[in-house]
DNA sequence: TTCTGAAATGACACCGGTGTCATACCAAGA
DNA sequence: TCTTGGTATGACACCGGTGTCATTTCAGAA
């Protein structure tokens, strides 16, 4: 591979010359210029990123880790596929600013961090990220000195800076769509109650219930769903969480699910049941992935997790380290839209009122 | 940032030595050892790869470049995430192999490829993967001598040493499978019939056909997928599709649909007809999308698009030529295993003889 | 005790760029 | 014609490792 050297001797004149012309930080003669120009060109010269690393002591690469992409690492279902769009995003950022990703992965092994970010230190990184593959509280090995580190759907105790979704004001808007269309009993089958975000999105259904002045009724908010990865005893515990729900008196008009996936599920529980989504029984989901809120009969109604913003959001934040300037150290919450699809009919007044007298006994305007 | 020389300094020795603790390619004293190795732990030194890459003109690099990260640029749907799979795949034969990996991405726009593969020559990759968004035929800008370069689910004419799913066999493979379980009228909602996939299935489908002396009947084959990126024009050309297959003489038990995302919606659309699955008519997919496949009620049979194992095979046939090892020359076809679930029922040999009877006036043993 | 050769260590140049400073060049003004 | 001062270019060291070769050390044999 040609060297700045050769270029320098086939052009006549000094490898600091041919420096210059590639950088354009001095001015350089343009008869020299064409001629250094038409070297580069002849002998197809790339320089190398190495040697500038060394004297500039900048290596232009970003190290991101993530375990999100092999959380099943037998199976060929990568786990939590959403949270690549953050490494998207992410990439897409950094390469405008003329940075490299280099990415790392887990393999779902969390001993594996430090390890990955010594290859990450060899290699000069200019920063770090880390993507959960949901949000949640880590632990990371301790960073040397100067690291400039981000966190993307995850955060820890040591205040590293981080960007999390806004669970409880996606959950509380979405439920206030709902209600806005006149649905006043709404269920909520969240995920497992072990996580942040289902503590973060019930009290954003709370929220939405308060602000409507709606009596919330624990008996309609179960935990529905558990990371036991197995299929069936998903499928069942889904299925008794809409039992309890549907058989209640005053039961639902409609349903939040913790994630579309589950909401995927519902679609086939709810059939079984005899029960029609939308006419008798409204579904609302959570994640707008795509893949299924758009090819689910009818299309589902969700609220979008802003991977794409977090991603956008983290990848900024990192920027602003790199360039030295000071960031916010409380977590940034971002938020998606609600997405408005077929899976939830208005509930004409009326109904409502009766609903309402039969529950309660007290009658809403 | 400590440096070799300053762990030298410290230790008492000279930087080779150091050097030689490190590698460990020439024996060193164990006092010295003892002392050179309490340095570097004292200092927190990690030495850089930047130096060591200008004299040993390796970088430790690979470069990956993929569209399919971002198939839809401004929507948070990433477009083809099965195909992150190979990245996953291939990152981790990579990091076993002590080589760290590079990803870029053209955001759909194919003309970046060359800037992407110019950022890597500069970073002294050893080697670089394409990956294709689905099995195409792809023209890649020339690359630099001596570039090593691999193509994983894409092919192209220069005759680049590549990887790529067998099409034809997996689809044998699952047609089969239906007709080991007694079905005989098998239909073929394919894909888009404009991409390679599409013919190699079709054949993969006839095939099987004819190895079970069954008739191949081009009315049950009906391209009912399209990229046009727009869910409601796509349901109404599956629901056209069944409904023209489903309304024939001599109707088929089971449905084979391009991929699982079709099936999912298929469900919806045959439901909506008033037809069970998989009691009224067996559906199969393709893909193996486990959130689809699994999560879907009945849960669906399907076979997989091997993409982990092209990734490592792709990762695989990298090392080779970075080794200097010689490589096949021929297209790398990989195929995975029929997911046998809950969307397929057997049909009873006596039902199979009177459809056939019905239908073709022919008699089966 | 002296010699011998392998083992251990060091000196030094080099990889391919860039920062710093010196110098050559050239047009305008005295 | 001789300064003057800005512009264009070059010489050289240096970034942080490693390859090459020379030198020192020391155990075991003569």
């Amino acid at each position: 591979m040609a060297t700045i050297y050769d270029v320098a001797k086939a052009a006549g004149v000094s490898p600091k010359t041919v420096s210059r012309v590639i950088n354009g930080d001095t001015p350089v003669g343009k008869t020299t210029r064409a001629k250094v120009e038409a070297a580069i060109a002849a002998m197809g010269y790339v320089p190398s990123l190495a040697a500038r690393t060394m004297r500039s002591n900048r290596s232009g690469l970003v190290g991101l880790i993530t375990g999100a992409i092999s959380l099943a690492p037998d199976s060929s279902e990568a786990g939590g596929l959403p949270d690549l769009i953050i490494v998207q995003r992410v990439q897409r950022v950094l390469e405008d600013n003329g940075l490299s990703l280099l990415i790392a992965d887990t393999g779902g092994k969390q001993e594996r961090v430090a390890d990955l970010m010594r290859t990450f230190t060899e290699h000069r990184v200019e920063g770090m990220l880390y993507v959960g593959d949901y949000h949640k509280r880590v632990t990371l090995p301790p960073v040397p000195e100067g690291t400039r580190l981000v966190l993307a759907n995850c955060y820890d105790d040591a205040g590293t800076p981080c960007v999390l979704p806004h669970d409880r004001l996606c959950q509380k808007m979405l439920v206030e769509a709902l209600i806005a269309k006149g649905h006043r009993r709404i269920a909520y089958l969240s995920l497992s109650d072990d996580i942040d975000a289902t503590r973060l999105r019930t009290a954003g259904y709370r929220d939405a219930l308060e602000a409507a002045g709606i009596v919330f009724d624990p008996a309609l908010v179960i935990p529905a769903d558990t990371r036991m990865n197995d299929p069936q005893a998903e499928a069942q515990l889904l299925w008794d969480a809409i039992e309890r729900v549907m058989s209640q008196p005053g039961r639902p008009t409609a349903i939040c699910f913790g994630n579309d996936r589950s909401a995927l599920r519902a679609y086939g529980i709810l059939r079984a049941r005899g029960l029609q989504v939308p006419e008798d029984i409204s579904v609302a989901g959570f994640d707008n992935h795509r893949l299924i809120a758009e090819t689910l009969y009818p299309q589902l109604t969700t609220v979008e997790l802003p991977y794409a913003a977090m991603g956008v959001r983290a990848a900024h934040m990192l920027l602003s380290l790199i360039k030295g300037d000071d960031i916010p150290q409380q977590p940034q919450l971002v938020s998606g839209p609600v997405c408005w699809r077929d899976s939830v009919l208005p509930r004409p007044a009326s109904v409502n009122n009766i609903t309402d007298i039969a529950s309660r006994g007290r009658k809403t305007s």
